[in-house]
DNA sequence: CATGAAACCTTGCCTATGCG
DNA sequence: CGCATAGGCAAGGTTTCATG
């Protein structure tokens, strides 16, 4: 039986409830047995279920040549290009944390074999408690632009190490509070190659290839595809991501509102106290002249506070938007 | 002196990131 | 990959302040 990678999702969610199941990593040698208890191998442990899974009800595959690069599986054992799956699991309770794949490798893979882009990305959110039972919180498919997202100093989220880049890693696509997510993950395949393109730039080990890497990729993609992809500029797509310094200028534009309303409301209080004043003085009530007079020191003062934060929340507007 | 609104502080939670 | 950590955000409580 052959089934796309959406046909196996189906049947491991609907069919085999793979939501409600619970397992066990079990290990011995000699008379020793162990639970274990450890995360480090459970997205291994995971693959090879899904392999013995596939065996057990029947489902073709060819297994990956290369254990380093995706995919995992080959569900079209007839044609290596189309069909592919990729498995990954991640502790739910924290972040995804694994490889989506090496950057060098991958940027010359997906000119090298565009259809590596198609490839479906098989991701299980498990949980481990105490006694190292396993359960499956959430399952997903995906395809790698809607699993990836920019960082701060860098078109997509890479891991560096001593200034140098090595594997590029996923964002958290199921955030339900975007309240708390700087970046957003892609939103199409043609914004994630934008950003690949920049990398690529901006990686000092591949900077040379910038020049030609946009067009070979597009000559390869158009070859065996028949499609014209068109990339945006990564600069003209960059700020969308940053949902960090949409917030804050946000933020600093309701500052900047508060603090001229607080600011007029205080010239407001001004202008009466000086009404006060006059009156009193009129009734030389000199008491009364003295608190008022006091009064209106303290109000331009606040004033002046009033004035600064406005002045503040201008210049970082400023700073924002220029 | 009482009142209500705004400013301020604390705490817990979550994400992003760097390192081993 | 896991883990530690920093920093941002929300909620809730508390203080401060203008005002009647």
């Amino acid at each position: 039986m052959r089934l796309t990678a959406q046909e196996v999702y189906d049947k491991l969610v609907n069919e085999d409830g793979i939501l409600q199941l619970e397992g066990q990593i079990k290990f011995y040698l000699g008379d020793v047995n162990i639970i274990v208890k450890q995360r480090d191998v459970v997205g291994n442990i995971m693959q090879e279920w899904l392999q013995g899974w596939l065996d057990k009800r029947g489902i073709e595959y060819a297994p990956s040549e290369n254990t380093q690069m995706p995919p995992d599986f080959f569900l079209n054992p007839d044609d290596k290009t189309k069909n592919l799956l990729e498995v990954k699991a991640f502790n739910r309770n924290r972040g995804p944390g694994f490889d989506i794949a090496d950057f060098r490798m991958y940027e010359e893979e997906i000119i090298n074999k565009p259809y590596m882009l198609n490839v479906d990305y098989l991701i299980f959110g498990y949980d481990m408690n105490d006694d190292g039972v396993v359960t499956i919180k959430d399952v997903w498919l995906k395809k790698v632009w809607e699993i990836t997202r920019r960082m701060e100093d860098w078109p997509i989220n890479l891991q560096i190490k001593d200034n140098v880049v090595h594997k590029i890693r996923p964002g958290i696509w199921y955030a339900e509070d975007t309240a708390r997510t700087d970046y957003t993950v892609f939103e199409s395949l043609e914004d994630f190659i934008s950003a690949i393109e920049e990398a690529v730039f901006q990686n000092p080990k591949t900077h040379n290839n910038a020049g030609t890497w946009k067009a070979a990729f597009l000559r390869s993609y158009k070859q065996e595809t028949g499609i014209d992809l068109s990339i945006p500029r990564w600069s003209e797509i960059k700020d969308k991501y940053d949902l960090k310094s949409v917030r804050k200028l946000e933020k600093a534009k309701s500052d900047l509102a508060k603090a001229t309303d607080q600011y007029e409301k205080i010239k407001e209080r001004i202008q009466l106290y000086h009404q006060k004043l006059h009156v009193e003085q009129e009734k030389n009530n000199v008491g009364k002249v003295g608190k008022i007079q006091d009064d209106i020191e303290k109000q331009k003062k606040n004033a002046e506070k009033a004035k600064e934060k406005i002045n503040k929340a201008q210049a970082k507007i400023d700073e924002l938007e220029g």
